[in-house]
DNA sequence: ACTCATCAGTAGGTTAGCTAGCTATCGGCT
DNA sequence: AGCCGATAGCTAGCTAACCTACTGATGAGT
């Protein structure tokens, strides 16, 4: 599939790539920091946050380590050079489209229908 | 479904009513001005298009109407009112989304890893 | 006559996010 | 001790939407 296609559904994965470069952090911290940065608007269920990180994961992009804290198991997911390498790319495609798509979004006085 | 869940795919509509709010155009032109607008960022195949404005019609946020031009049926999509003011949500959510993705894309130097 | 660009549409597949459910541990409460 | 809520992780299966690939028609150019 093309590259831009990605860039219609795919932000997910640049967000959790971008929230994941402050630090490693476990799914549910990421799930927590991200609907933290949002506001509640990035207020993602586990069921899309967990198949994603896996899915990072199996691409290479992250580097999931089990850990115990205080008994409990945490899968606690690092970027990657890979991972981090694509971020890059991702941080600019997403300047690239979100400047195309501001630019056709500008505002024009809508004409009486 | 919610509403933000759709702003992670549904780009394409939105830019579909800001296309169509310059004036009324055929999905062959639509195609073209949106080609023209993303600088082949958007060059998006027929199978894209045509099943989007269909979509778009049967919410009734476009009028499409058949017309001849040159011997050839010619199916022109027209933004209605209720087109508009989706639109004018849609910009605003946009903005909002694009505003908090970037935000959470500021880069921060890449730690060695 | 043949080819190409224009114009419209559909069928089917893939992806990805969502819903809904599960297991398990810890801490606080009764 | 037993229960419950919060934390932590995972999966199965649905749906929406975008894409590929196709059909079919007309008109213009060669």
């Amino acid at each position: 599939m093309k590259a831009e296609a990605q860039l219609l559904k795919g932000h997910l994965d640049t967000l959790l790539l971008a929230t994941l470069e402050a630090g490693p952090l476990h799914g549910y911290a990421v799930m927590e920091a991200l609907r933290q940065a949002g506001g509640s608007r990035f207020d993602l269920p586990t069921g899309t946050i967990y198949p994603a990180l896996r899915r990072l994961e199996a691409a290479g992009l992250l580097d999931g380590n089990w850990s115990v804290v205080g008994g409990r198991k945490r899968r606690t997911y690092a970027l990657t050079a890979a991972g981090c390498h694509k971020l890059s790319g991702d941080r600019a495609a997403w300047r690239d489209f979100a400047t195309t798509v501001t630019s056709i979004l500008q505002a024009r006085p809508c004409p009486a229908t």
